[in-house]
DNA sequence: CGAGCCGTTGAGGGGATTCAAGCTCAGTGG
DNA sequence: CCACTGAGCTTGAATCCCCTCAACGGCTCG
């Protein structure tokens, strides 16, 4: 069976560190708990899983696993960000979804359904590896992890429409300023978002990388996108907002 | 709280009679039990609530629930077909999703989180409510209940984001096809589809009514759909395969 | 019978694509 | 050192697909 423990890696060897895969957790500081499936358990429930729990990093760019995959664990995302892509059979390439800090990825895994889509770090990124077996174990004794699960996968779904009503309907213009309010949901702490490529952007909007250039050029020029720079941008919260109202009027 | 279990009529009196909201379900000879939620279940820890398990029928266009709404049930689709609608901030209209035969919908309630989408029968349906309560008692005791929930939740994100890319994304003419092979996944047994309002359409493939009704009498002349009646049409599969292979090549 | 909804078709305009050229920048190797 | 290369981005010009606006026919229903 291929891939999704040892990550592949997909740029040419671009820095950062290759994965780290079998690094046990400790989850009891872990920042994100509050925001994480575990965080319906106890710390005495949770302990005798931590072992199994591995922490792993991904560069961007990575594929954490393939659509199709049968996989063995579903991951939380502990900081970065994941996209979720699908090729079409016109070989189109289409972003379906994105994932950040907290969300449950692959958790197909965990009801031993292939993966749905092929999942890749848009950022450098770090997970937490929740083995399927784990958590189908726990969540027999624990009804609350049950819920838990069936929230997240709830969230996703609700990502999922969300993307088609925003990001896949009406004018180019109005779904790159919805995808930027996307990304500004998984901004850094000094309110810089992700600034995907402008082939990456045409598979988002399902338009071609030329729009998305233009797109973006012309924000830029606007003002709303004060500071573009490769794969990274600042985003003025208030202008946005106001061309979204333009936009929607 | 408004709405929900009386159901709302959306078009003028148009045929069908009225919700039967409180008839007891036997759900021994249903034959859909297959398909359904609570197929996991044995008789014997499925008799016990079943009176709370009531049959509604929902006539064409009939709105099921709002979004926003906190609703207390979930439903299981007997028969009939199900799209779930949202708004934009633009006031554009979307179809995100179907959902036919032995598919859950309105599984939010069950989370006690409100309705994600408006859900609105598309043609005369049959409906099993499953109140929130009564599912997550079960759940707690049948964890193969809890798994089977959480499948269901899984189906309908993979509905949602092959929706993206295949609804949503490409030429218009593509998205038509793509629509007819999902719509043909809900025959009736006499090989027949639901043929939507031409606005219907276009709130599903994000084209105007003008675009989806040259399409669809494009697609009538070229034999792909050999006939076309209001609301119904037949779909030539082998035409429609054929069609779609070109459309991607 | 007139009103309203639904569907069809045509003509013209606009927004996105296609095709093309040129730019910057990082990495490579002579 | 610096040409060479390729990836990513930008911009322009021409084309095309879809939208907009409009007119019209069929049908149901008050």
């Amino acid at each position: 069976m291929p891939g999704e423990v040892h990550l592949m890696r997909r740029l040419p060897a671009d820095s950062a560190a290759p994965a780290s895969p079998r690094a046990q957790a400790d989850c009891r500081p872990c920042e994100i708990r509050p925001l994480a499936l575990f965080s319906v358990l106890q710390d005495h429930a949770l302990a005798p899983l931590r072992p199994e729990i591995a922490s792993l990093h991904a560069a961007a760019d990575e594929r954490l696993y393939l659509r199709g995959e049968i996989g063995s664990a579903a991951y939380t995302v502990h900081s970065g960000l994941v996209r979720f892509e699908r090729v079409t059979e016109s070989g189109q390439r289409r972003i379906v979804r994105l994932a950040g800090r907290g969300d449950l990825i692959g958790q197909e895994a965990l009801l031993q359904r292939p993966y749905a889509d092929e999942a890749v770090a848009c950022v450098p990124t770090v997970l937490c590896r929740l083995p399927g077996g784990v958590v189908e174990r726990m969540a027999r004794g624990e009804p609350a992890l049950a819920r838990a699960l069936m929230e997240r996968c709830q969230l996703a779904l609700e990502q999922a429409e969300g993307w088609i009503a925003d990001i896949s309907s009406g004018p180019s213009r109005r779904r790159m300023l919805k995808l930027l309010e996307r990304l500004l949901a998984h901004a850094d702490d000094q309110g810089r978002v992700w600034l995907p490529r402008r082939q990456e952007i045409g598979d988002m909007l399902d338009v071609t990388l030329e729009t998305a250039s233009r797109l973006v050029s012309q924000l830029a020029r606007e003002g709303v996108l004060p500071q573009v720079e490769t794969r990274r941008a600042t985003v003025d919260v208030g202008r946005l907002a106001a061309a979204l109202t333009v936009a929607d009027s």
